[in-house]
DNA sequence: CGGCAAATTTGACGCAAATCAAATCTTTCG
DNA sequence: CGAAAGATTTGATTTGCGTCAAATTTGCCG
């Protein structure tokens, strides 16, 4: 039952040696210059007071929690144009990393910068995110919750064949409520399917994509 | 794994035989008179298309999805006080069923009525309980659960010692992902160990606070 | 009150995924 | 390049929860 990880030591390179990108969209003021992360590096910790929200420009983000005995449950993988970091009060209830090198816009929502139109909308994408997640976390076995997955994945990324997994096995499987070893069996099980290859450890070639949906369920 | 539940039948009984109560608070329009819904009628069905939000008078409603082979994943439960019903886009993707006899207001949101500014804290209150339970579902195990979903319902009705249970055993199941008998069996198991009483089937004392705020980790 | 249907509890057993263990493969970096 | 550390895969075994089955309780309605 336990799943202990240690966190990953990296600090965040701040601000200053970025260039920076385009501040202002639409006329409206939309963040400092994107900041760069590097893999492993922590965007927020739980406990800490909101600075505003955040959107990926490139790279990847996890978002989780952790049980007292280390027990980690990742509760969302956030790719490159989406944004993150809603809470109900102004403290976070979660930890965010970077899981490879990342650059965030940080958005410092005040009700003054017109921004509040748009919060609507993205908070509701993530919300129902998470109660999708919900489904597969409740009611659906290992190959479901892996097929949902790489579904799901392959989709944010367009649709592609080949799907980059940024996150390790152990990410993975905090995600989907597996361990490391459930996560690298059922892999191997599609693989020698023919529904998916490995051409890399973190590359995901979906060979039969309706297979693969028949399973997601 | 199959977890089949047949639809009950029952129909909502709608406005007209209702008194109305305030339609007005603090000088905005809140909705029409409140609806009453009769124990395991629908309030919304999945693909229909979004009326506005559901603010529960008294009562209490499950907010669930199916998969194609009937499992159930009740994604939460709204209790006397709660708003539910958001969605991306204007179409359900849920089904949402009065769990016992219960009062609804339907806020009919639109750009125009002022409500904007109270929906984003709404929406982020359901997020926030929404990322919560995927910790529950990812990581927790039978009893973790159990003592997870007691505490909630406690806290929500008061933090009084006596918690009322509207649902049955096989919606708790259906909400912690467990089955009916596992959920009998960990109730039976803190009945026995002393950390609540049973004064009846859809009511439950807790004896032991700090024991089961331990046992939800 | 009495009888039936549904809900809940309890028991026996099986299985999917966890745990424990060890072998590979990959990456890092001196 | 080559060694060491870390990540992933694979195998053996255990176990918590699901499944199947039956007993018991509760609620409903004539």
């Amino acid at each position: 039952m336990a799943n202990l990880h240690a966190p990953q030591i990296a600090l965040p390179v701040h601000p200053g040696l970025i260039a920076r990108s385009g501040e202002f969209a639409q006329g409206r003021p939309v963040a400092q210059p994107p900041v760069f992360f590097s893999a492993g590096s922590e965007v927020y910790a739980q406990g800490e007071r909101c600075k505003g929200l955040y959107r990926i420009e490139f790279g990847a983000v996890r978002v989780y929690r952790l049980l007292s005995d280390g027990r980690r449950q990742i509760s969302a993988f956030h790719l490159a144009g989406e944004t993150f970091g809603f809470e109900a009060d102004n403290v976070h209830h979660f930890f965010a990393e970077a899981i490879c090198a990342t650059g965030i816009h940080i958005i410092h929502a005040s009700p003054t910068n017109g921004m509040s139109g748009e919060l609507l909308p993205l908070a509701l994408k993530s919300l129902v995110r998470a109660q999708e997640h919900l489904l597969v976390l409740g009611r659906q076995n290992a190959i479901e919750r892996i097929a949902a997955f790489l579904s799901d994945m392959a989709e944010r990324q367009g649709g592609l064949k080949q799907v980059d997994l940024p996150m390790s096995r152990a990410d993975i499987g905090d995600y989907l409520g597996l361990t490391i070893e459930t996560v690298s069996r059922v892999f191997s099980r599609l693989k020698q399917k023919g529904v998916i290859r490995l051409p890399s450890l973190r590359c995901v070639e979906i060979a039969k994509w309706q297979v693969l949906q028949d399973l997601a369920a």
